[in-house]
This record gives structure tokens, sequence and C-alpha cells, in this order.
DNA sequence: ATGACGTGCAATCCTGGGGTTGCAGGAACG
DNA sequence: CGTTCCTGCAACCCCAGGATTGCACGTCAT
């Protein structure tokens, strides 16, 4: 997954809103977005404007059926960002890991210098 | 990891400054918020501010020594938050499967109504 | 064709939070 | 002791973006 596209899915993410949509998704697998806002707090512009932060960062996708358009979640996505945020993990504690040793071994050369 | 905890972490993600702080984290090992704000184009108030955040969402850790505050990674964390996310996405995954399933037991009992 | 329903676009409002400045308080060092 | 360096607090500025309203356009039903 590429940089810039980890960095959109943390910032669709990031709004609790957004996440109420996917949720509501999640249940009810596809919904449009007039539906969507009437389960939630909300204008349908103000869903409207967060499907298309979700589907810009590719964990929603839009079909259009008629006169409506039918949103659904879409997991390959959200699968690959955690993956990316994973390796990130691993990465930092390489790091740590290293900076570790390195602090062991100069205790070592100066052991003499620190008796308790 | 609780809910409210990933939601931190998301939204600690979500600012490029803060993931660059993190970056910076890992490459140094440890570092103080003055020496940090040194490599960034923003205040060491800024960088502080940030730090806070992180620290919210258990994406850092800082400790005294001397006149100084040293923050480092806490990749446990980050781990943590990965693994959320991956489980949000197979438990979409679970329902989109579902749906589909009833989609496709649905055209069976109605097939000779779809003739093409 | 007429009405009802759903979407799309544009202008607007307003709060949250990223950023800054200024100053006070402690810790190191001469 | 005074000086220097780093942290901590508080007030403030500013704008991205979350939310709303109003209207025009396309689609289905009667």
């Amino acid at each position: 997954m590429s940089r810039s596209l980890l960095d959109a899915v943390l910032v669709a993410l990031a709004e609790p809103t957004r996440r109420q949509l996917l949720d509501l998704l999640a249940e009810r697998g596809e919904a449009s977005a007039s539906t969507l806002a009437g389960a939630l707090p909300v204008t349908r512009q103000a869903v409207v404007k967060h499907l298309a932060v979700l589907d810009d960062a590719g964990l929603v996708s839009g079909r259009r059926v008629g006169r409506e358009v039918l949103y659904r979640t879409r997991p390959e996505r959200l699968a690959e960002a955690a993956r990316g945020m994973s390796e990130l993990a691993t990465a930092w504690e390489a790091r740590l890991a290293a900076i570790k040793a390195l602090a062991e071994s100069a205790d070592h050369h100066d052991d003499r210098a620190t008796p308790s």
C-alpha cells in the first residue's frame, strides 16, 4: 500500500461520524446516503461528504442503481492499512532493539565506572 | 484494546506532523521536544502539544532526565491498533460474505423469474 | 405530464485544533 | 552567585473542514 493511501485511510478513520458510517454500512451491507442520514444526527449532505472522503481512502464504494446510490464497505483496504501499521510497528521495534543493544554494549565498556 | 484507545490512536496518526515526529523518534531512538523542533518547520510548543496527543494515544512515552524530557516510541501500542483494525476488517468481510450468500439463495429461489 | 423522491452543486456558517508568542520556573555550569 | 538552557503554562491567531441551507437536475410512479 502506498504511503499516501495509508495517510488517506488514517485521516478518514479519524472522524467519529465516518467511523459510525462504516459501522452502519457494515451492519446493513448496503445503503444510500439518505437512509444513512436518517440514522445519524446530521444532514444527508454531511453524510455525502463523509462518504466521499471514505471513497477517496478506498474504504467504501458506491454503485448507482436507478435514482439512488448504494454504498458498501471495502474490507481489503482496511486490511491493507492494518498491515501497513503493523509493518511500521515492527520497524520501530527493530530500532528500539538496536538502540537497547547499543546501550548495553556501552555499559559493558564502562561498567567499572558504574559500580552500583 | 479498548475502542476509545483505538480512536485516540487513529486521531493521533491523522496528523502529518505527528507522523513525522514518530518517524524522527524511530530514527533517533530518543529525543527531547526542543531537538525535535529543530528538525521540523514548527515551534517547540507545537511539538510539545503533538507529543502530548501521541502520549494520550499511548504511542509515545517521555522520561525526565535532568532538566530535559526525552521521548521514545511505544511499538506495542501501534501493533495493538493495527490488530484492532485488522479485526474490524475481518468482521466487515464476514458481513459481506453473509450478505452475498443471502443474495445468491434469493436468486436460486427466483431463478425461473429472471431468465436473462 | 405531474408530483414525489433522491441525488448533485454552491455558498455559507462556525467550531476545533494546529501554530505562535511571551513569560515564569528549575536545573546545570561558570 | 549569576547565567544559560530547557521545560511548562496561558493567551491568542487563524484556517481547514464539519455541518447546514437552498436550489437545480434526473428518475420512478400514477
